[in-house]
DNA sequence: ACAATAGTGTCTGTTAGACAGTATTCA
DNA sequence: TGAATACTGTCTAACAGACACTATTGT
């Protein structure tokens, strides 16, 4: 009754919004296998210090990069035999998200580099590690059917925003313009959304607002 | 930089809706740990025979109840150290369907039993092994959520149907009743049905259809 | 005053829910 | 002919999208 046991990971899609573009954080392999390809933040799960597969995403996270996401989440479980040259693996694939400007200072700090992931893909470098392009592309296609019913998204703004940057993720998410007064008008109804300021920009001022849960789930789809 | 290797599991949440009440399939543990508890069909991931964690659920239905569900589908992943007392271990945790008349074959055949999940669990047997009443309500929360967006339901049906019977399983399983005819104006809108033949019963003949696609969502919520 | 951005009011077409009514079978 | 079940037509209220409008700032 002793079966091989496969090798358990977490590997986490770090994404953040960059001028309008999905963004994701990959970091260089610096050993073998795949050394020197671009790879997801990621590692083995540590049976003697980490409680669950979350708290090793976290961990791993706060290990390479130093840093605590404002969402994460368990996306999937990616187990087969081919993903990994070494033999069966198994990698539980989460999705996290935060700001642009914090993960921009982890780049000058940590070695990651971020990359536009848009038009499929298409701008990522060409050496990626492992199955990490597929576990990219299954992480963002969570984002993007979770953005149209939850507020998930704002998680890419830091922790207060106006209703107009608020508007614009949702637009470069879902992939479509919306228009301002019904987004207001569905965005207050259906998210729990608190005051907390204005913003002095170049014209009017707006008003400035935080999230009143970590994530709050639509009845009806927004756009 | 050897770790301990987890243990690496799949256990499957197999259900049908039996006179409009969700059931699971549960088998008895004939070996320790928790021996004579009920338990979910699972088991280890076998890394010489099993493609990937999919291939790993089908052979263990296969293997344990001689059977290949109507639908099957991962659901998430639940990993720590506490879930079972032989140490840290992850199960990759697997929602499927099928028709009741089929598994209650299976339960005359192969020692399984169907227990009843509504009602938060209330009917289901005391000793259920491990943390299986939790992953039951992670696969039956799945699965609520999923049947207001998709075809899902129709799989705890036999192959053809009429919409009288689809109806009653989306009351079921959504937990309210539904107007006739909007039911059937939405179904034949969103869900992709092949009209197969008629059913004679006691009054009008129905209608009988099939899936045209094993799985449709749609873009508006049903109910 | 005007450019720029934030925010409001309101009209219209579409969709969802309610419900009355028709259709087709068997006893 | 009536009970039983399947199915259709249509009315109304709610909602989504469009868009014209007002508000508040800096220059």
């Amino acid at each position: 009754m002793n079966y091989t046991k496969p090798d358990l990971t977490v590997d986490i899609v770090l994404l953040t919004l960059i001028e309008g573009r999905l963004h994701v954080a990959l970091m260089r392999r610096d050993k073998a296998p795949e050394e020197g390809k671009w790879a997801l933040v990621g590692g083995y799960i540590h049976a003697d210090e980490d409680t669950d597969s979350t708290a090793a995403a976290l961990r791993t996270l706060r290990v390479k990069l130093d840093f605590v996401p404002s969402h994460l989440e368990q996306v999937c479980t990616e187990a087969n035999a081919t993903r990994d040259p070494r033999g069966w693996s198994a990698s539980v694939v989460h999705l996290a998200l935060h700001s642009p400007e914090v993960l921009a200072g982890l780049v000058a700090s940590k070695g990651m580099q971020l990359f536009d992931v848009e038009d499929d893909g298409a701008h990522l470098p060409e050496n990626i590690a492992f199955d990490h392009q597929k576990l990219i592309r299954l992480a963002v296609e969570r984002l993007r059917a979770k953005a149209g019913y939850s507020t998930i998204v704002a998680h890419m703004l830091p922790e207060t925003f106006t209703l107009p940057e608020l508007q614009g993720v949702y637009e470069s998410v879902l992939g479509k313009a919306l228009n301002p007064a019904n987004f207001r008008r569905k965005i207050l109804e259906r998210a729990a959304l608190e005051v907390v300021g204005t913003l002095h920009g170049t014209g009017r001022p707006a008003q400035t607002y935080r999230l009143g849960h970590a994530l709050d789930y639509f009845d009806r789809q927004l756009a």
